[in-house]
DNA sequence: TGGACTTACGCAATCGATTGTGTAATGTTG
DNA sequence: CAACATTACACAATCGATTGCGTAAGTCCA
């Protein structure tokens, strides 16, 4: 109907229509829901939400939080939208924050200090009502200081310390990588571990090392290459595996852009998948099947994450208390992995 | 310094404590710049900026909104993060925002109707001072509708319409790929087109089917075939081509991720590239490169374009009139596309 | 029938920053 | 030296929603 006609319909235009008081309209458009109307007499109740939805009526957000410095906007920090998996863990949170009247507001901090602290902060003057940090970092104090300023906050996809999180089984899920390459029967592994200060990189590659080391079998330091998890830190890793000319049966890359990396140098070296080394990714991301060689891979809930970390993040934020999750992984075998 | 001590630090406090008008040290703060202070004594001038940074004083957002309704908040609204070149698109957006002075504020509308509507009016209520919409449909009137609430925006990725858009020039690069197919002597191309009402599906296609039909080929309708730009849309656009029987000699997918789960039906129906089939891709996202097979694609400028999308924005946001842009994109010839 | 409640609202202060309009003090000019 | 212009601030209204407190009118029970 008659939506967007006027600009700015306040409080005050829908009261002084009605001829009542805007502190009415106020209180019967806020209590919709729980209590039904104490505020005023039915009749009233009808007329006030049918001009309000004739008009259009939106409540001005800043007005509202000014007042109340209240708010109903969560922040999220994540280390890059550009990374599939980040991407996808996010999109569950928003999902999840639209089904609880939540607005979310995104940001890249690149794994950054000075980029997490200004971001932070930038969040914060915008009154956020809560956090959630897909970009932990290990042995690092910045978020002890965020909860020094106890607002609300959640890790998701990394942990750190004793905050709330909601992460994968990485080690769980290195774990079935390893026992999985034991099987195929390869054991002079290489791992690609990803971001040396990121949670994920560290539990998948002690997974791994783990259950080799049970097995009797030690991986050298100089097999676990640390770098960024997309397709050219993948490929810069495997280049530093492959330098040595002491070639691997296995690289398990822990994140399946980087094992798509790998499999460019693994080309270039003249070694092919998997019948010189087997490749294993981690993410389970919809390119994985596709490549010409599938690639074996661990499928990890992302979406189910995000989704997750912002449910825990509105229940702390309505003050309860609650524990952080991790969720299980699966190992999906294909052809990159076959027995040798 | 000491510097989240206070949760809240107002105009007032600090005007308090060095007993002048909050008047005054608004003013003197937002002169920053421009003007260097007329507003007050050279000496107050310092006191104040001392005392607002020890302080560690920043506006409140809700308050100034309020009173200005002015925001420096920019709305992004997107088809879905999730798609590596919308996620890209964004970083050079939300790059740029920083270095103006502005914050974004994301969504994914899914392409859907209903949620581009839902998304818009949240970004409205957030007083947003402008919007960049990366999800433009061709033959849709919604973006007339916003226009009419003159509030700023421009398009980015996609155009419609007369509106101010920054784009690929995606015509063009659609008439590289068909030159390029045809100079390697393929006749009988296949294209998965993506999704119908963009319009970076519809002008890559035509500038194919625009080359070969100068070079006079038809290209049949039944051989174009729409879908969703990621692997999973290549890999069901790619079937529904192959399943006729008539294999084509070569494959235009107009999106990387298309592309890919277009090798996968391809594998999967024992076909080889580029032997039976050249595959090309649009966009050269990082993976390209590393596929066994690397992958021949186009180039396009994700990055800059998000950043003179932001751009484009501000300047309209100033009151300035801008006209779109349209970004060269570049042929990167590889393996997937060699002579028959 | 009078006091105690309840119903249905109205009043006005408040959140914090911004900005048009003063004004006292100082400086400048003819 | 008087008239006038600056300088350096202060006052107070304003943006729109929220909310503690107040109150007139009606209901109920003893």
């Amino acid at each position: 109907m008659g939506e967007s006609r006027n600009p700015t319909v306040t409080l005050r235009m829908i009261a002084d229509e009605l001829g009542i008081h805007p502190s009415t309209v106020s209180r019967v458009l806020n209590a919709s829901g729980s209590d039904p109307s104490k505020w005023a007499a039915a009749e009233t109740v009808q007329r006030i939400r049918n001009l309000a939805t004739e008009r259009g009526y939106h409540p001005n957000v800043y007005a509202a939080n000014l007042r109340t410095a209240r708010s109903n906007l969560v922040g999220v920090i994540v280390p890059r939208l550009q990374d599939y998996v980040l991407a996808t863990v996010y999109e569950g949170i928003e999902e999840a924050a639209i089904e609880h009247g939540l607005s979310t507001f995104v940001t890249n901090s690149l794994d950054r200090a000075d980029n997490r602290r200004a971001r932070t902060s930038m969040m914060i003057e915008r009154r956020v009502g809560g956090l959630i940090f897909g970009d932990a970092h290990l042995e690092d104090s910045f978020l002890e200081e965020i909860a020094a300023q106890d607002i609300p906050f959640v890790l998701v996809s990394r942990y750190t310390g004793a905050h709330i999180s909601v992460t994968g089984d990485d080690y769980l899920g290195g774990r079935l990588v390893g026992e999985h390459l034991l099987s195929i029967g390869r054991r002079n592994v290489a791992i690609l571990a990803g971001l040396p200060f990121a949670s994920t990189a560290r539990d998948r590659t002690r997974g791994v090392t783990d259950v080799f080391k049970e097995a009797g079998i030690g991986i050298s330091a100089d097999r676990i290459v640390h770098g960024p998890f997309d397709a050219a830190g993948g490929r810069a890793a495997a280049n530093a595996v492959l330098r040595s000319g002491r070639y691997p049966d296995a690289i398990f890359a822990t994140n399946d852009f980087a094992a798509i990396g790998a499999l460019g140098s693994l080309r270039d070296h003249g070694l092919s998948v998997p019948e010189h080394v087997a490749l294993v990714g981690y993410n389970d991301t919809p390119l994985a099947a596709e490549m010409l060689v599938p690639l074996t891979t661990v499928r990890s809930p992302m979406h189910v994450m995000g989704r997750r970390a912002l449910e825990l993040l509105a229940d702390i934020m309505a003050g309860q208390s609650v524990v952080s999750e991790h969720l299980k992984p699966e190992l999906i075998v294909r052809a990159s992995s076959r027995i040798a």
